[in-house]
RNA sequence: GGGCGGAUAGUUCAGCGGUAGAGCACCUGCUUUACACGCAGGGGGUCACAGGUUCGAACCCUGUUCCGCCCA
């Protein structure tokens, strides 16, 4: 074995391995309860990010626990077309050979962006492979795959023909870069700096002016009216009409409670073609719909002299024009809400166009039931608040977009009668007039509405599949916070619409992964940590034990390469653990049983304590997707427990210090927990696992049944033996006062000690110092460590400390500076009176005798007698280092 | 405006009713036969602030201040 762990041979070698045994593959009619995730499908031609790491982290670490349990698990991985996002990036390409999609027709532009797709989309899932993630390969589906694009057009089909979709012209939130329609939670919302400006309106009638107050001066060509609230002093303008100053148009002044009179002026100007609350006064008032800006940002001919101006072009020209004509009041700065593409960050504009709309509420009813009646459970829980209160205020959702790279949508407008037709069959004639003249809808749909499928279109729905009865509910999903909107709300509604059950049991909400200093990573900030470059640097075990261990309910991940350099130096400890051990084990024949209690010393009963607590601890926080704490606690164990003490401790007896049998025992031991241990991480880092499972011989003559996760998960109920854990703490502390005592007196590590003395009644420390008297020369380096009662004359020249029942004193004889050590020993004096005082202030109070419960008063009783007595011999051996 | 998180050692974070913990950083020693990618020892904290509940609060409750996010 190599003095240092290097992952990657060891990483590839193992992958390969694992899809040649079929190990990631579950079969629809296995054996064994089903466990199954559904992957969060990421964009097809992106890349993985940390983002994505961490989340297959987690499913990944989920579903080995799972196998190893004995579950049939299924991990269900894919890739998500991303209408925007893919379309973007092919428009882009084209833009580079001086082309729009436009120039080269809608087929010739599709047919493109399969062919990146085909050239990109696999890097992704190679990248998956890299980090570990044991999905079955052979059930990958993509959300434009035929499958999925059947099941797309059967939900479309169904809720269309249930009322629950339909298409009209509304105001809906447009991006005119990405030239399409979005839905209102792909726009985001941001504060900034703006101007409001107060514009004169003047009255027909000669009598005067009304101000309003504006920040977009430009839509003031579409102005139809002027609106006040109806308790408003203003009420008496109400009938009368006012000239709107770019144009010229008459405009109505209207009373209506969508006025907020604290507002600017407390009249406000009505547009219902570029506003979505004036579009609503429109409704009510019956207002003319004047559209002035057009599906490209650009003003049109109903703004003359304005024709063909941006938005900001023609806003500046507004104010000019504005200004010039004495109709521009005042100018104010304001902060206001911009709302922006998700996609583009282009301020979203306001746009009155035909979509089709999901008619949302009464999804949202049955999905908002299925958590109520705890059908579905989220973690942390606190993310059903969330869920319940954009449920609950749900609006209709736009799921048209104009773009060409998605599911087209299954609508046919008979060009005769201009009936729709709405199929999941290609129509060769209108349903109504039986004419042939049909036009397919020109749009496709949002993205988010197939992935709303994803958890029953992929195992084969609308077909009645195995996958399906074996796998639907899945059990668990495990996706970001910032998608429950988006994606996980919709597929609960989904869900029960079309399978009248959930999509998943359990909903596991993680944070989001920052940068060191809490920013998000992103490209244009440059603090982008690229998951394959650290998987190259520190190997993917490395990677996935940080993302695990830093995982914490309630908190963004912060992340650093130093914290990744952290876990790569435990794989290293893990490997040169495994490597003494070995060393150790050559000759260690196959099915040694456990040797009786009474061949076992007190490490070894304490460690095998340890590891059956351990298997205990993280076996219940896996259960409950605690993979944080579980990670963390085995790390501690590992580094702590087993490498730092017992490793030390099993020295002697593996050189054949104590003999043959105690040997042997040892070996057995070792093997015993190293072998749980192994398992224990497998989940967490399955490669450097796999490959010591190997070299430790436990997979021996078993071939593809003998891989880690064949194998099973540690049992909880080995050997315990629960004295061992005190009795190994007392053994500890006294190690750890002696060589805090040799630092002290100054000595180096390698030096010889030649004596020291424990002095205790009889009890715990007395029985642990006769049992392990070796163990703790060995370990503190000191060649006689005696026992003597407490009241007995302590040799000449000691350096002494306390420890909870009793006192430790290391022999240096005249080397001992006797100033130096008073004053040592002083200074423990007042930090331990403290204690005492605020110890005899419980005691003495009688609320806590009273109140507080029998043991926490006796432990508190022992604490001061334990104190006090610390301290009395303290002085003692101050008093006796003055006489000399 | 409504809601949700967070504030603990220099730093990143655990702990969430019974004497404040870890990693990193820092200081001091060490080529101790698995690991110097290591070992041993050490220093370092009114647990944001103010009230309250409790015998007892970093932890529960209320309020305040800052920071972050979501929704309108």
């Amino acid at each position: 074995m190599a003095k240092t762990y290097d992952p990657e041979p060891i990483e590839d070698k193992w992958y390969d391995r694992w899809m040649g045994s079929g190990l990631f593959q579950a079969p629809a009619d296995g054996g064994g309860e089903p466990f199954s995730i559904v992957i969060p499908p990421p964009n097809v031609t992106g890349s993985l990010h940390m983002g994505h790491a961490f989340n297959h982290t987690f499913q990944d670490i989920m579903c080995r626990y799972k196998r190893m349990n004995g579950f049939n698990v299924l991990w269900l991985p894919g890739t998500d077309h991303a209408g925007i996002a893919t379309q973007n990036v092919v428009e882009r390409r084209l833009a580079g050979e001086g082309k729009s999609r436009h120039d080269i027709g809608r087929e010739e532009f599709i047919r493109r962006v399969w062919e990146w797709k085909d050239e990109f989309g696999g890097r992704i899932t190679e990248q998956m492979k890299r980090l570990g993630d044991s999905c079955d390969w052979e059930r990958e589906r993509f959300t434009l795959d035929e499958g999925l694009s059947r099941a797309v057009r059967s939900v479309f089909v169904r809720l269309y023909k249930k009322g629950l979709i339909y298409r009209g012209r509304y105001i809906v939130n447009w991006c005119s870069r990405c030239h399409t329609a979005l839905s209102d939670i792909e726009v985001e919302h941001e504060e900034q700096e703006g101007r409001l400006y107060y514009v004169a309106y003047p009255l027909e009638d000669g009598s005067g002016d009304v101000v309003v107050a504006t920040t977009r001066p430009e839509t003031i060509w579409g102005d139809v009216a002027i609106a006040v609230h109806p308790k408003s002093e203003k009420g008496d303008l109400v009938g009368k009409r006012v000239r709107v100053p770019l144009g010229g148009r008459l405009a109505p002044i209207i009373e209506d409670a969508m006025v907020d009179p604290e507002f600017g002026t407390g009249c406000v100007k009505i547009t219902p073609a570029h506003d979505p609350n004036d579009y609503l006064v429109g409704q009510r008032h019956d207002l003319e719909q004047v559209q002035v800006i057009d599906e490209h940002g650009l003003m049109n001919s109903l703004a003359p002299g304005y024709e063909g101006l941006n938005v900001e072009q023609a806003r500046e020209k507004a104010v000019e024009d504005l200004k010039a004509s004495g109709a521009l009041v005042r100018v104010e700065q304001i902060q206001h809400s911009v709302g922006h593409c998700y996609r583009c960050a282009t301020t979203v504009e306001p746009y009155l166009s035909d979509q089709w709309f999901v008619r949302a509420k009464p999804l949202a009813e049955a999905g908002v039931k299925a958590v109520k009646e705890e059908k579905i459970r989220f973690f942390p829980d606190q993310w059903e608040k969330v869920y319940y209160q954009w449920m609950e205020n749900i609006r209709d959702w736009c799921v048209s977009r104009q773009l060409w790279w998605g599911h087209r949508i299954p609508a046919w407008t008979c060009e005769e009668c201009g009936h729709i037709t709405v199929s999941e069959e290609d129509p060769s004639a209108c349903e109504k007039c039986g004419c042939k003249n049909l036009v397919q809808d020109e749009d496709v749909l949002d993205t988010w509405f197939s992935s709303a499928l994803w958890p029953f279109s992929t195992l084969g729905w609308p077909d009645d599949t195995r996958d399906l009865s074996t796998f639907y509910p899945t059990s668990l999903l495990v996706t970001a916070f910032d998608i429950i909107f988006f994606w996980v709300a919709r597929m609960i509604m989904m869900g029960m619409e079309f399978m009248d059950e959930v999509p998943f049991r359990d909903v596991y909400i993680h944070a989001l992964i920052r940068d060191e200093k809490g920013r998000k990573m992103s490209k244009s900030s440059g603090n982008v940590i690229d998951p394959l470059v650290m998987i190259e640097k520190y190997g993917a075990d490395a990677l996935r034990m940080t993302l695990a261990a830093l995982t914490v309910q309630g908190r963004d991940i912060l992340l650093s390469t130093g914290k990744i350099e952290t876990y790569r130096l435990f794989m290293n400890k893990i490997w040169n653990a495994s490597r003494f051990a070995l060393m150790n084990m050559q000759d260690l024949p196959d099915g040694e049983p456990m040797p009786s209690a009474s061949e076992l010393v007190l490490h070894d009963r304490w460690i095998l304590t340890r590891s059956a607590g351990v298997t205990t601890e993280v076996t219940r926080l896996l259960d409950s997707y605690n993979i944080g704490e579980a990670a963390r606690m085995l790390y501690d164990y590992v580094w702590g427990d087993l490498c730092d003490w017992y490793l030390e401790l099993s020295k002697p007896a593996l050189k054949g210090a104590e003999g043959t049998a105690r040997r042997k025992a040892t070996q057995v031991v070792l093997s015993t927990v190293f072998k749980d241990a192994l398992r224990l991480l497998h989940p967490f880092i399955p490669f450097v696992t796999e490959e010591l499972w190997t070299v430790f011989g436990f997979d021996e003559g078993m071939g593809d049944s003998g891989l880690v996760e064949r194998c099973g998960w540690p049992s909880d109920s080995g050997t315990v033996f629960p004295d061992s854990l005190e009795r190994m703490s007392a053994f500890q502390e006294i190690v750890r006062s002696l060589r805090n005592l040799r630092a002290e007196a100054g000595m180096t590590p390698q030096s010889m000690a030649n004596r020291a003395v424990v002095q205790s009644g009889a009890g715990l420390v007395a029985s642990v110092v006769e049992e392990t008297a070796q163990a703790m020369q060995d370990l503190s380096r000191i060649r006689e460590i005696s026992l003597l009662p407490p009241a007995a004359e302590k040799p000449a020249g000691v350096l002494s400390t306390q420890i909870d029942g009793g006192e430790v004193s290391l022999v240096v004889g005249d080397l001992i500076d006797i100033d130096s050590e008073i004053e040592r020993l002083s200074a423990e004096i007042a930090p331990l009176a403290k204690n005492l005082d605020a110890s005899r202030g419980k005691l003495a109070n009688s609320d806590f005798l009273n109140r507080a419960p029998a043991e926490v008063v006796e432990k508190e009783r022992s604490r001061l007698a334990e104190g006090e007595a610390r301290l009395r011999r303290i002085h003692e051996n101050i008093e006796s280092l003055r006489r000399h």
